[in-house]
DNA sequence: TACATTTGCCTAACGGTGTTAGATTATTTA
DNA sequence: TAAATAATCTAACACCGTTAGGCAAATGTA
């Protein structure tokens, strides 16, 4: 009966499509223009089928930033592990986040809740947890007295993230403020430097 | 004739009873609970009316955006003309900011685009430039070399903005995080120190 | 092979949304 | 009082997320 595994396989399958089809939409309608309706039509099923993959629309959104969240995480990943120093780490590390949200603008719109419907409980996840232990930890390794406290940690997490993530959100809610690439960069790595040297002083 | 006035004046009223039916709904019950008919509802009429007073429901959002610029506008003035010096001008201006987002959270939101359905053309509003020339000023008043870049003022405006900005956002997407409002007061003190410091550095 | 059962997929519908057209009622003007 | 204008409503359109029920094909069983 190895049909039965064909089968789950087929089932797969289509659950990716569906994936699929809904981050086609959004990334050339964008989120508004996310309807169940149309993810069938591009999977050629109709609506009710896609409620046999996931249980609403918010499953599907769901599923998006779960996988948004591990494609973060490998980006930081590797962005850390190309290099020796934690100042050179840190500085990688967030541009590796700030290149992962405007070339998968989608997701970090979703994952962050930047000019978007609430997805609701997007809070305490686990692949969220994974980017912020990795990023902790590394912060911690900039610091030159031990033990460092938690809440060293947290602050310094939060203010780095601050930033970026308010630099990120500024530049896609608003593509057409006078701002440059270039400029961009230079606050970015700016800022990174300089609360790196505010750690120890 | 005077009647035509007091019919510019009821006009003009049920007007603002949209507006404030409006927020009301959106203070109960969120951005995504908001329509039309409940709008309606609330004003004792029924949705159709609402065209005569607004193109669409964007023009309301539209609307309550320009006001919430008005309102932010003028708690940033009292903050700024309550202090000397710009270093103390600089961190009530942020603190006002700051304070807003959090006491008209649903203005912010709209405003900022977190967390919220996109209205579109928000952007480049004269209300918004307003905001932006204030804190450019004080900015500006804060470099002791002459003159100053509109490169260099931009540059610091957006690292001030992007650090409470992202603050902001990450409290209001996820108010469950584990950091208490001591904590952000700190960051948010402490960030905007550095910044100030590291413009004449 | 014949029947029963499960599976896959669809149509139709419910209640909601923003928005528009047309009819109806009330008010003002001549 | 009659005509014209303004104010307001009802009904409808096309969309949305979601659910219920039915049809037809595939499967399991005798």
């Amino acid at each position: 009966m190895g049909s039965k595994e064909r089968i789950l396989r087929l089932k797969d399958e289509t659950r990716t499509k569906i994936l699929d089809a809904a981050l086609n939409i959004v990334q050339t309608e964008g989120w508004q223009a996310l309807s169940m309706r149309k993810i069938a039509d591009q999977i050629e099923y109709t609506a009710p089928i896609i409620y046999e993959y996931f249980s609403n629309k918010d499953g599907i959104l769901l599923e998006l930033t779960r996988r948004g969240y591990l494609m973060l995480a490998k980006d930081i990943r590797e962005a850390r592990d190309q290099h020796e120093s934690p100042e050179d780490k840190m500085e990688a590390m967030w541009i590796a986040y700030w290149n992962f949200a405007f070339t998968h603008k989608e997701f970090y719109q979703l994952m962050y809740g930047v000019d978007m419907v609430c997805c609701t409980v997007k809070n305490s996840m686990a692949e969220a947890e994974n980017v912020g232990s990795m990023l902790g930890d590394v912060i911690e390794s900039l610091f030159e007295k031990k033990p460092v406290s938690d809440d060293d940690i947290c602050m310094k997490y939060y203010t780095y993230w601050s930033i970026i993530h308010g630099l990120i959100s500024i530049n896609l809610v608003r593509p057409n403020g006078r701002t440059t690439d270039e400029l961009n960069q230079q606050i970015l790595k700016d800022a990174i430097k300089g609360i790196t040297l505010s750690i120890n002083s």
